[in-house]
RNA sequence: GUCCCCUUCGUCUAGAGGCCUAGGACACCGCCCUCUCACGGCGGCAACAGGGGUUCGAAUCCCCUAGGGGACGCCA
């Protein structure tokens, strides 16, 4: 049997780091199985559903790297195909109208609260002669739910979970206005697109009881069912708007790697022994239902952080001065000459392993690309004190003639200078950064004089020295 | 309130009755490397929610308690 997994976004918002792991996990149970992954659109709501949310949905799992097989499916578009099931139950009698107003289901809500019960829709259309209607009511159409007995479900990641039928009501197949709801609308769309393997959020798993039913009542095998466990912010509780949930868009704009954020999503609630580190090849090879967890885990943007520095070291220096570039436009608001990019490459390597995101990066390599004068910040003015814009002078001299313009070559003029001068290296390098980066922290200064290029670095000490600023 | 689920270092996790003196990773703290900052290396701090069982033996099995989470829509 082929395995076919589906990620079922409702495109009320972006794509929250809480769908963008559901979407991975079902991507990589297909993978691993050599299956289809599908994506359906959950538009049935016509109200929330925008189409700037479904673009912005796809672009994040693009974005991502979860590619899905075939088209996006339109669940709005299937409204048809739906009311006709809710129609056939009707006609088999496993569906009835019921003509209760809002009011009537608030009170009912209401009385069943006051008196500890579940607060549910009791029935009281279920037998009655549709006769009684009220006139002018236009009716939903209910699924006429089991009320003894037990359902279970035997979930992969949950174990088999049982509930009693007397715990769940009647739901609405069909609102009164005849438009699908949800609850009917995914089970025939996954029946239809031959989905075997539900894997989604554990908010979903009593709808996973209500779906079973009906699946039996269609006299459908239901599929297997996974409900992984929900992402909870800092606080403990599931994300929110209020915290942390925020869409993938929004990490790739705090400058973290698409191959990073899939490697923390899924070491969050699944686990390989020890590692950490995981390619997306081994993940594809290792990943397995049964090793998902329980219990919900918090988001932790810190060790995020730590693994996009990790990948952000292994990007080719060509990817990262791509990646780069408009970041510096846009925090420099001037394009990046053909002079720059050519640092930037040259300098990407030592520019890499300092930084832990792309806006870190940017930030970081700035000064290669910024025109003289630099501006120096608090800590380079600090350094460039008389006696070190002294010392800077008389390098500068040893520099102006000196035969090869390398790394190597820098490095041991200036070494041959401070023992000349009876100095600490340090003395001569923290100025000369300050001097050619305008911080205290850079790249090894010897490449970044390097990568500068002898005028440029020339014009940046002379610089430091006419105006300390 | 009712139903369901969960509970190992601060966080993510390893752990399927003896391999556990509970391992790894992030974070944090030292030290080393060193022209700064990083990277890297070495070391340290730090957990089986509590209580009862079962067993020769329990982080692992059972029960209770506590705490946490999720679900209870003509939303998805």
């Amino acid at each position: 049997m082929t395995v076919i997994t589906r990620f079922a976004p409702s495109p009320t918002g972006f794509l929250h780091i809480g769908g963008a792991r559901t979407a991975l996990f079902n991507w990589l149970y297909a993978r691993h199985h050599g299956g289809r992954f599908l994506l359906r659109i959950e538009d049935t709501d016509r109200a929330r559903s925008t189409d700037d949310a479904i673009a912005r949905i796809l672009d994040g799992l693009d974005w991502l790297g979860l590619a899905w097989d075939g088209e996006a499916v339109s669940q709005f578009a299937r409204r048809d195909l739906h009311e006709a099931a809710a129609r056939r139950l009707l006609d088999q009698g496993k569906a009835y109208y019921c003509y209760a107003s809002a009011e009537e289901l608030a009170e009912m809500r209401e009385t069943a609260k006051r008196e500890g019960r579940p607060p549910r829709y009791d029935g009281r259309w279920r037998d009655r002669d549709p006769a009684e209607a009220p006139p002018g009511v236009p009716p939903v159409v209910r699924f006429k739910a089991p009320t003894a007995g037990e359902t279970a479900i035997d979930d992969r990641v949950q174990g088999t979970v049982t509930v009693g039928n007397a715990e769940l009501d009647d739901m609405v197949l069909l609102r009164s206005d005849g438009t699908p709801t949800y609850m009917l609308s995914v089970v025939i769309d996954d029946i239809d697109m031959g989905i075997t393997h539900v894997i989604r959020g554990d908010d979903h798993l009593t709808n996973a009881f209500r779906q079973t039913q009906l699946y039996h009542a269609l006299g459908v095998a239901p599929p297997v069912f996974a409900h992984i466990p929900l992402i909870h912010g800092p606080d403990g509780a599931k994300l929110s708007k209020r915290h942390g949930a925020l869409g993938v868009e929004a990490y790739r704009d705090m400058g973290f790697l698409p191959e990073a954020l899939r490697n923390y999503l899924l070491r969050l609630g699944w686990g390989h022994g020890d590692e950490e580190i995981i390619s997306t090849e081994q993940a594809i090879a290792w990943f397995d239902l049964d090793a998902v967890g329980k219990a919900a885990s918090r988001f932790d943007v810190v060790k995020l952080t730590n693994l996009n520095g990790h990948y952000l070291r292994e990007r080719p220096d060509r990817d990262l001065v791509e990646l780069v570039v408009p970041r510096l436009e846009a925090m420099l608001h001037r394009p990046v000459d053909d002079a720059g990019r050519a640092r930037l490459a040259a300098g990407m390597a030592g520019l890499k392993q300092r930084a832990k995101t792309l806006v870190e990066l940017a930030g970081n390599a700035a000064f290669y690309v910024r025109h003289r004068p630099i501006p120096h910040d608090e800590s380079a003015r600090k350094l460039l004190d008389p006696e070190a814009r002294a010392r800077l002078a008389r390098l500068a001299e040893r520099y102006a003639v000196l035969s090869t313009w390398s790394e190597q070559a820098l490095d041991a003029e200036t070494r041959a200078f401070v023992e000349a001068e009876g100095l600490k290296l340090g003395k001569v390098a923290q100025p000369l950064r300050a001097a050619l980066a305008g911080s205290a922290t850079s790249p090894g200064i010897f490449e970044v004089a390097a990568v500068l290029g002898r005028d440029e670095t020339l014009g940046r000490i002379a610089d430091a020295l006419e105006s300390p600023d």
